[in-house]
DNA sequence: AATTTAATAT
DNA sequence: AATATTAAAT
C-alpha cells in the first residue's frame, strides 16, 4: 500500500522540520517565568522526553552554597521579613495567582552577569542590540526585558560620559566608585564614538591599533580610530543555549537566586573579573549594600 | 509592540 | 546607590 509510504514520507518530513532543542530554549524561558517557580517553590519537572538534552532546571539546593538561605521549601523557615512571599499568605490567596501579586526581587548585576551583557551587545552589533535581543542572547533564565532595558540605559549613559572629556584631572572623576560594575568588563572598542556620518575626512586607514593601550588596566578607553566595520549586524546563527548549563549566581535582594545559563559563549568570565582581582570579586558578588 | 530617554520611585 | 517603574515620544 502506498498509503504507508506517504505516511512515512510525511513523518520524516515532519521530523526534519522540527526545531532543534537549541531553538526551543529561549521559548521555554518566556513560557515559564521564574516568578512562578519561585512563587510555588517548584523545581520544574525534568520532563522525561527532554532527557539527555536540556535539563533546564535542576535542583537549586544541590548547586547552592549550603550556607545560603535558600528560598524554597515552604516550611523552611517560619517567618522572616526578608522573604517575599513567605510567612503570611494567609487564607485568601493560597491557591490563587501569587505570580501576579508577588514582586520580583531586584536583580543584582554582578560583574559576571554584566559581562554576559557586554558580550551579547558586542556580538549583536549596535544595531541589533536592543533589550529584547540582548536578553535573548544572554539567555539567562529569569532575566526580563526590562531588566536589560534598565541596565542598557545606564550603560549607555556610562559610555556617553566616557567619550566626553573625562580626563578627570588626576585621579578624581573617571569611573571611580560609581561605575565599578561597568568598569569591571572591558568595553569592546566600538561602543564609543558612534560612527560619524560627517566624514568629510577620509579616514586615514588605521589598520588596527594595538600598542599604546597597555596601560589601561581596569580602564577601557580602547577607542582608537574608526575601523568599526559594523560586522556584528548580520544575524549570527549564534548557538545560544546548549545542552550543558552552568550555574550563575544572581542575587536578588539578599536572597541569591540561581540562574541557569548555557555554557555556550561563556568565554572568559574570569579574565574580566580578574582585572578587578583584588579579592573584591568575591565581595562584589555579594553586594549587600556596600560601597 | 518595542525602543529610547527622562523623571521618578523604591 | 542600584535598580525598577512609568511616561512620553518615536
Amino acid at each position: 500500500m502506498r498509503e504507508v509510504e506517504e505516511c512515512s514520507n510525511w513523518l520524516s518530513n515532519w521530523e526534519q522540520q522540527l526545531p532543534s532543542p537549541d531553538e526551543l530554549m529561549p521559548l521555554n524561558q518566556s513560557l515559564i517565568t521564574p516568578n512562578l517557580l519561585v512563587a510555588f517553590n517548584l523545581t520544574p519537572n525534568p520532563s522525561p522526553n527532554t532527557n539527555s538534552n536540556a535539563p533546564f532546571f535542576s535542583n537549586p539546593q544541590t548547586l547552592k552554597n549550603p550556607s545560603t538561605p535558600s528560598l524554597q521549601t515552604p516550611s523552611s523557615h517560619p517567618d522572616s521579613a526578608t522573604d517575599f512571599e513567605s510567612s503570611e499568605l494567609g487564607g485568601g490567596n493560597s491557591g490563587d495567582e501569587p505570580a501576579r501579586t508577588l514582586k520580583r526581587p531586584r536583580l543584582v548585576w554582578t560583574p559576571q552577569l554584566h559581562k554576559r551583557f557586554v558580550d551579547a551587545v558586542a556580538h549583536l552589533g549596535i544595531k541589533n542590540a536592543v533589550p529584547k535581543t540582548i536578553m535573548q542572547l544572554m539567555s539567562v533564565d529569569g532575566l526580563t526585558r526590562e531588566n536589560v532595558a534598565s541596565h542598557l540605559q545606564k550603560y549607555r549613559l556610562y559610555l556617553k560620559r566616557m567619550q566626553g572629556g573625562h580626563s578627570g584631572g588626576s585621579g578624581s572623576g573617571l569611573d571611580s566608585a560609581t561605575d565599578h560594575l561597568f568598569a569591571s568588563s572591558p568595553v569592546p572598542a566600538h561602543f564609543l564614538h558612534p560612527v560619524r556620518p560627517n566624514s568629510d575626512q577620509f579616514l586615514p586607514f588605521v589598520p588596527v591599533v594595538a600598542l599604546q593601550q597597555q596601560q589601561h588596566h581596569h580602564n577601557q578607553m580602547a577607542v582608537v580610530s574608526g575601523q568599526y566595520r559594523q560586522m556584528g549586524q548580520f544575524e549570527h546563527p549564534y548557538n545560544v543555549a546548549r545542552q550543558a548549563h552552568q550555574q550563575q549566581q544572581v542575587h536578588m535582594m539578599g536572597t541569591p537566586v540561581h540562574k541557569l545559563v548555557p555554557t555556550s559563549y561563556i568565554e572568559d568570565l574570569e579574565s574580566a573579573t580578574a582585572t578587578v582581582a583584588n579579592g573584591r570579586k568575591a565581595l562584589t558578588l555579594f553586594p549587600t549594600g556596600d560601597d
